[in-house]
RNA sequence: GGUGGGUUGGCCGAGAGGCGAGGCAACGGACUGCAAAUCCGUGUACACGGGUUCAAAUCCCGUACCCACCUCCA
């Protein structure tokens, strides 16, 4: 079955501008490379959007029996990081080092999965000068002749240059990272930076050009090549890296020699206002300010319920809405108890699911099925079908493949032994009052039921009446 | 100037030539002592103007508005 399912999955590559069959390089499995963040400020919820998008593809790829390798960079040096730790008046190190933790635990709090290794950009810098050496061997790159220590990449020695975002070379407004005076042509971007006295020691690196740093494009070339070698499957990001970071990331590995991705995925943005959320003021967009609203599986929900290519207009009372509607999924799950049963989930899913994901990730069309299967495990429980119980295992492993099994422990944030001693307690003196309610139901005095049931209900707990007698919840 | 994307019912959000995805909200019904939960039912939506077609939200032409990238950006 799983065999099926990899000669079915379809994937949208910006490349071709189609959806296309996946065929990875190698039999059952798959090498993913995602741009990560560069580590200058707490990530918000448009930051993490990507992060969850890809989890997702690796998470589908994985059911369907591949061998996922999951490389996901974090960029820990470049100008805005030097700009912003200078503001602040800390090592740029320290507030890549801070950033980086934050980001690490806003990706754990919505349930994604570490990469198979993350690697960062001053981790792989004598891997970036072989490489930046290789370009210059072969005629695609040269150094600034102003003795800044600047290396650049010819683009018009790479006639492929523009290929993956279809620009024409002359219809483009030039590159503006570095000081223009040292390049052969306007779009010529920077491979390498020539250490500039304004900047910190600790921030440079011998080469053979001399000290400096990485350029942004250069790193990822060098860490995707690393670790999935020169030529991988999938590579991913976000929109705007199109370009010029994914274009001349690969004119670069080309140019070297290398096939470098087969496939290239890119994710919408999510914006609050019309307005990219950089731009945004405020942190009320921040992971950790978002989640003391909604939970993180419910915030995750939010972002599985679109489609990844869809651009996504933020706002409270969407995601509120969508914690409405995974909530009437869990309570299903409640009700029909298989989220306690540790039990091993079904790997065979329901077809209609699979059809949806197989398509692009068709996310949206997957939840829509989750739906249709919890009104049918509904009406199960209320018939009283032992249909019920398989029909709920079916819908947490759909869930669990969207990373929103709420039994994963993942998603248990506190002290788990506390809690249940706590549920416990909880339990025995909400069962007294049922009791007592039971008692006032039975000789009809409904006054007093109902007076026990909104005492209940004014400390937060939901009282439900089950044909097995009444049941309650927070 | 160049390259892409979008405009769907009260709201969110899919689809991409014929059969009204799904959710939230609303209304009606069933169940209930009353609720809650659940189930059943109710909506003739696809920016605008033309065109192609037996058939268009989906294809073509035009118009309007919005957005992204071409500079750091998920």
């Amino acid at each position: 079955m799983t065999q099926q399912h990899q000669s079915r999955l379809r994937l949208h590559d910006t490349a071709t501008r189609e959806v296309r069959d996946f065929v990875p390089l190698q039999e059952g499995r798959a090498g993913i490379y995602v741009c990560g963040l560069t580590v200058q400020s707490e990530p918000h919820v448009g930051h993490v959007r990507s992060a969850v998008n890809f989890d997702v593809l690796r998470r589908w790829l994985t059911a369907s029996g591949y061998d996922v390798h999951f490389i996901r960079n974090v960029t820990d040096i470049d100008d805005k990081i030097l700009a912003k730790a200078e503001e602040q008046g800390r090592p740029w190190y320290n507030l890549a080092y801070a950033m980086h933790a934050e980001l690490t635990t806003a990706l754990a709090s919505i349930n994604v999965l570490p990469p198979t290794y993350e690697p960062g950009a001053t981790g792989t810098v004598p891997e970036m000068l072989e490489l930046i050496s290789t370009l210059i061997a072969r005629g695609h790159a040269y150094v600034a002749e102003d003795g800044s220590g600047d290396v650049y990449f010819d683009v018009r020695s790479w006639p492929q240059y523009g290929e993956l975002t279809r620009q024409g070379l002359d219809d483009m407004e030039p590159a503006t990272d570095a000081d223009p005076r040292g390049k052969r042509d306007p779009r010529d971007f920077a491979l390498w930076k020539g250490y500039k006295k304004s900047e910190p020691e600790s921030a440079a690196w011998p080469s053979p050009w001399g000290p400096g740093r990485p350029g942004w494009h250069i790193e990822c070339s060098a860490m995707a090549s690393k670790y999935l070698g020169p030529a991988f499957d999938i590579h991913g990001g976000g929109v705007d890296l199109r370009f010029p970071h994914h274009e001349n990331e690969q004119a670069q590995s080309r140019a070297a020699g290398m096939p470098f991705a087969s496939y290239w995925l890119h994710n919408a943005w999510i914006t609050t206002a019309g307005e990219k959320m950089s731009k945004s003021l405020g942190n009320s967009l921040l992971v950790p300010s978002v989640l003391e609203r909604v939970r993180g599986i419910e915030l995750r929900f939010y972002m599985v319920s679109a489609h990844y290519r869809s651009h996504v207009e933020f706002s409270f009372e969407a995601l509120e809405e969508a914690a409405v509607g995974f909530l009437r999924i869990e309570n299903f799950l409640k009700r029909a108890e298989v989220i306690e049963a540790a039990t091993e989930l079904p790997t065979e899913l329901p077809d209609a699911f699979v059809a949806a994901m197989d398509d692009d990730l068709g996310t949206p069309a997957a939840v829509a099925v989750i739906h249709d299967l919890v009104r049918e495990g509904n009406t199960a429980l209320a018939a009283d079908t032992p249909a019920a119980a398989g029909i709920a295992s079916q819908v947490r492993a759909m869930l669990a493949v969207l990373g929103l099994d709420p039994a994963d422990p993942a998603w248990a944030t506190t002290n788990g032994a506390g809690d249940e001693k706590l549920r416990e307690a909880v339990d025995v003196l909400i069962t007294a009052l049922l009791e007592e309610r039971a008692t006032a139901r039975a000789e009809k005095d409904w006054a007093r039921a109902d007076a026990i049931r909104d005492r209940i209900a004014a400390a937060g707990i939901e009282i439900e009446d089950t044909p097995s007698g009444p049941k309650w919840s927070i």
